[in-house]
DNA sequence: CGCTATGATTTGTCTAGTTGTATAGAACAT
DNA sequence: ATGTTCTATACAACTAGACAAATCATAGCG
C-alpha cells in the first residue's frame, strides 16, 4: 500500500520535511552554490528560506553533520566541511607542497619555541647522548585557515645552533634547514598510530575532545644519513587522509 | 456549544458521530465563529468539547480538509482555509497588483539568485544564442503570508547587467526592471499546464507531495518587442484560480 | 597601539504544545 | 462471523519560545 518506492519502508509522512531540506542543501553544495569551507546561512535564515521552524533546519543540518558534510561551530555558524585533505607520506614529506598540491592554502602557527635537554626518545631518534640539548618547535598547521595538525619538531642543537631564529623568521622547516646548511633531507621512517584527542589538542585543532587523531612520528635525515629532525605530528583524523604513495626504497 | 449533546454514549446512532461534528464545525465557520485563516482549537480541545476521542475529531476534520474547508499544519494547528485567490493572467501580469486587488498582502522570498549559461529553452524564449549568460531569480510568492507560487525568472544578462543587485534590494521584478531602464513590459504569451508537486515544491508551497500544481510559462517583452524576462511559475493549485480576462490578441 | 567591555549574532539545549501515523481492542450492525 | 465505528495508547514530526554558551564586531579607554 505504501507506494513510496525510494524511501525505506518507514511509516510516517511521505517525505519528512527535514529530509527534503537535507537533500536541497546537499544539492546546493554539490552544485557549488556553497563551496568547501564556506559558511552556510544562519539557521534562522535557512528556516526563513524554507518556511520552516529552526529546529527542523537543525534536524536537517544534524543529519548532514553526521554524514560529515558540514560542521557547526557555536557562535560562528555552520560550515561546509572541507573534503579530507590528502596528505602524502613518503620519502619527501613537505607540508607546504602537500597542501598546495590539493589547491589549498597552507599556513603555520608557532605555538612554542624552546631549547632544552632531549628526553630519551628524542635522543634515541636523533642518535644523541642522553641530556644533549635540542631545539623544539611546537606548531599548528592549517590548510585554508582550517587546522590540520599539531606538530612538534625536535632538532639537535649542536648541529643546528641557529635553527630557532631561522624558524622564527620563516616558519617553514624546510626553509629553516636550508638556511642552516641542510639543502635537502628525506624521511627515514614514519610510524602511524591512532589516538583520541585530548582537551588541549581538541582546542587547537578545533575538534571535539575524543575525536580521532592520527599520530605520526618520523625522523628526517640529511643526504649523509645524519638525523636532522625528529618530528611528531597529530593530524585531525576527520580532516586528513594519509596516503602512502608507492615509494621506492 | 451547539448541539454537541447528541447523546454520543448511545452507539448505533443513525448519523455517525464524526459527521455531526463536521456539521457543527462547518456551521461554526459559516456563522463567522471562526474566520478565514483563524486557527481552530486543538484537536485535543475539540475532543474534550465534543466529549469524544481525538481520532473522532480527526475523522471530522479530515472530511472538512478534503472539502477544502480547513487545512492542518503539523505542529501548528488546523486553520480555516482561505478562499482561493483569483490570479488574473493577461497582457500585464503584476504579482503585487494581483494580490493587493484581492485585499491580501503580497510578499516574496528569494530562494536563489545566480548567473549562469542559458539552457536551450531559455535561450529560445529570450532569443539568445546558446550558452549566453542569464540572471536567474528563484523565489516564492506569498499572499497573507501563505505560499502561493514558486517562480523562476530568467533575464538576459547582457541586456540587464545590474538586474541581480536590483532584485536583491527590491524583490519586485517590475521595480528591478524599471531600475534597469525597462519602464514597462507586457506578457507576450502564457502557457499553462497541470503537474503534480515534487517533494521540493511541496516543501516550499506547504502542500503535500503529489498535490496539483498549475505551471505557467511566459515571456515578457519591452515596448520594442525585445524579450526581457522568461518566467516559469508553479502555483499551488488548491490556493489559486487563474483567470483570463477577455483580451484581444 | 593594544586591551577590555559590551552588545549583537549564532549555535546548543531544554520544555511544551500540536498534528500525523500506527497498533490494538471494544461495542455494535449486518 | 465479519466489518465498521469509536476508544485508547504510544510514538514520530514539526512548531514555538526561552535561555545558555560561544563567537564576532565594535566602541571606548589607557
Amino acid at each position: 500500500m505504501t507506494q513510496s518506492g525510494a524511501t525505506p519502508a518507514k511509516p510516517g509522512t511521505r517525505t519528512a520535511v527535514w529530509k527534503s531540506i537535507t537533500i536541497s542543501l546537499t544539492d546546493d553544495i554539490a552544485q557549488g552554490r556553497y563551496n568547501s569551507g564556506d559558511k552556510l546561512p544562519s539557521e534562522a535564515q535557512l528556516a526563513a528560506r524554507f518556511g520552516v521552524n529552526r529546529h527542523t533546519v537543525r534536524r536537517a543540518l544534524a543529519a548532514m553533520a553526521e554524514q560529515g558534510l558540514v560542521h557547526a561551530r557555536r557562535g560562528s555558524g555552520v560550515f561546509v566541511a572541507a573534503a579530507p585533505t590528502d596528505y602524502p607520506i613518503g620519502k619527501r614529506v613537505r607540508f607546504h607542497q602537500n597542501i598546495t598540491r590539493g589547491g589549498q592554502i597552507p599556513a603555520k602557527r608557532i605555538l612554542a619555541l624552546e631549547t632544552r635537554a632531549a628526553d630519551s626518545t628524542e635522543a634515541a631518534a636523533l642518535q644523541l647522548e642522553a641530556g644533549e640539548m635540542v631545539h623544539v618547535y611546537d606548531g599548528l598547521s592549517l590548510a585554508d585557515d582550517q587546522p590540520i595538525a599539531l606538530f612538534q619538531s625536535v632538532f639537535p642543537a649542536l648541529v643546528l645552533p641557529e635553527m630557532l631564529t631561522s624558524l622564527e623568521e620563516m616558519q617553514s622547516v624546510t626553509a629553516a634547514l636550508k638556511a642552516c646548511g641542510i639543502a635537502d633531507y628525506t624521511r627515514q621512517e614514519t610510524r602511524i598510530t591512532a589516538k583520541l584527542a585530548t582537551a588541549t589538542q581538541a582546542l587547537h585543532l578545533r575538534i571535539t575532545e575524543g575525536s580521532p587523531i592520527l599520530r605520526t612520528t618520523g625522523v628526517n635525515i640529511d643526504p649523509d644519513g645524519r638525523p636532522v629532525e625528529f618530528g611528531r605530528t597529530w593530524f585531525a583524523g576527520d580532516r586528513v587522509t594519509l596516503t602512502i604513495d608507492g615509494q621506492e626504497p
